[in-house]
DNA sequence: CGCTTACTTGAGTCTGGTCAAACGGGGTGG
DNA sequence: CCACCCCGTTTGACCAGACTCAAGTAAGCG
């Protein structure tokens, strides 16, 4: 696992890759500047990579630039529960600079750019920054109404229902981040992703994926998962779809 | 279901209840002349009453001063499922001002009052007291990590554990906003909330209940549940309990 | 070439679901 | 005052969705 945090910096904030995503939310210039300065660094990781982990305290905040990775919690004998996914512009340790400690950790599905924030001056944001300590709460309010979905999804839905619910979700998070191309994307998850976060065997996981495959809504790749009816699942896991225009992001 | 919204006030935010907990923050001067001014009135509900309806988008926030509640979403065919709980200083109500619409639903176990605070002036909040606004986000991120330990519960947890880890949660939120008395407090649910909450069946979770019972870790009483050894049902659900020091509230 | 990771598949088991029925308490209309 | 009904709880019988165990394949890598 690499770690690699480098002062020079490939996307300097005015350059910032999410400022030319269309439903991501414009900064004035003063914010921008602001959010610039806030700005510590960039870190670079591997596949695989822990980002943070539950029970640490650390001094950073982050952006996701590019990349996919997942929020999970483990059980004192092993058991895992992924509780969320992040990709680009999701904020990463927002929880644990607001309690003091994380209460879970995150780790990569892919080589992963993180934009590094101090934690120590989330306070000067919310000061200086009005505008900033809005899109926070709401960053963090989005990330609790998806969490009632998956909840509702882990509670009440089938094992059918809640592949094709995640399935559909993560593949209208990643139109919305504008990174997945035409008609076919892929997810790079593995067959335990998918499980950890059902709250599913593995075994279950694997012949509930064959016959959503059967029945051509996806097919599974190496590594990965290349939706072929995302609105096929969406309706099969009776979902609504997250309906967002505009998102915020620092 | 009868709501009342009374102009005149049991509880001017001066005499506010809130003020008097130990671990509930206390409020400048200025911020609480400035909370006063953002009050608009008072709601009184019964119990059963739903306080929000998902896909609703009501201009008001709410703070709860008395009485218990919970928050849940509800598949086409009536699936249901509960997402969290609310008492004694929770705020309802901020996803859907952030959002523009409600995703879940808040129906009451118990007669409720509620402080009633104006959606549109949110922002004036975040200008004029930016550790309001903190505070706000400090509140979206707990109720995040407790949805987080909830999707563990449901995703992983056996249904013992987790109606073991359920008991101890709410006992232990009950005790912080200290509105339960000594050593077998009471919970004012029903087995249906419990299974709706688990995701369980209703028969499942009442033949769990009864085990918990044998031994003597609970016991169930009319429309309640009085707990007996919390201490020992965190432990059964190898729970770590709440670490909750000093919490904010509006 | 051997090792690891990811995916598959079959067989047997068990946790938890469904169906059905019954009981007690509280409220209500006759 | 009583009969009835509804709600919440309880229990038994049976069923099924999901789990565990086990084994095997294919691809990627040092």
């Amino acid at each position: 696992m690499a770690y690699t945090l480098q002062s020079e910096r490939r996307f300097p904030c005015q350059l910032c890759p999410l400022l030319r995503q269309p439903n991501y939310r414009k900064f004035g210039k003063k914010e921008l500047e602001f959010v610039a300065g806030f700005k510590r660094g960039e870190l670079t990781v591997d596949r695989g990579a822990t980002v943070l982990g539950e029970g640490t305290r650390n001094p950073h905040l982050y952006t996701v630039l590019t990349g996919w990775g997942f929020r999970y919690k483990l059980l004192a004998d092993g058991r895992r529960q992924i509780v969320n996914y992040v990709l680009l512009g999701d904020l990463i340790g927002l929880q644990g600079s607001l309690m003091g400690e994380m209460q879970h950790s995150v780790e990569t599905l892919s080589p992963m750019i993180l934009c590094v924030f101090e934690r120590g001056q989330l306070m000067s944001l919310y000061r200086e920054h009005p505008e900033l300590g809005y899109d926070l709460t709401w960053l963090a309010s989005r990330e609790e109404s998806i969490l009632d979905e998956h909840l509702l999804s882990v509670g009440r839905r089938t094992a059918m229902e809640r592949l094709s619910y995640l399935i559909a979700f993560l593949v209208d998070r990643a139109r919305a981040a504008g990174i997945v191309d035409g008609s076919s994307p892929t997810l790079p998850i593995t067959q335990t992703h998918v499980a950890d976060t059902l709250g599913l065997s593995l075994v279950h996981t694997n012949k509930t994926i064959r016959k959503l495959a059967d029945r051509k809504l996806l097919r599974w790749a190496e590594r990965g998962c290349e939706v072929i009816d995302g609105d096929g699942l969406a309706q099969l896991a009776r979902w609504e779809g997250n309906r967002e225009w505009i998102r915020p992001f620092l």
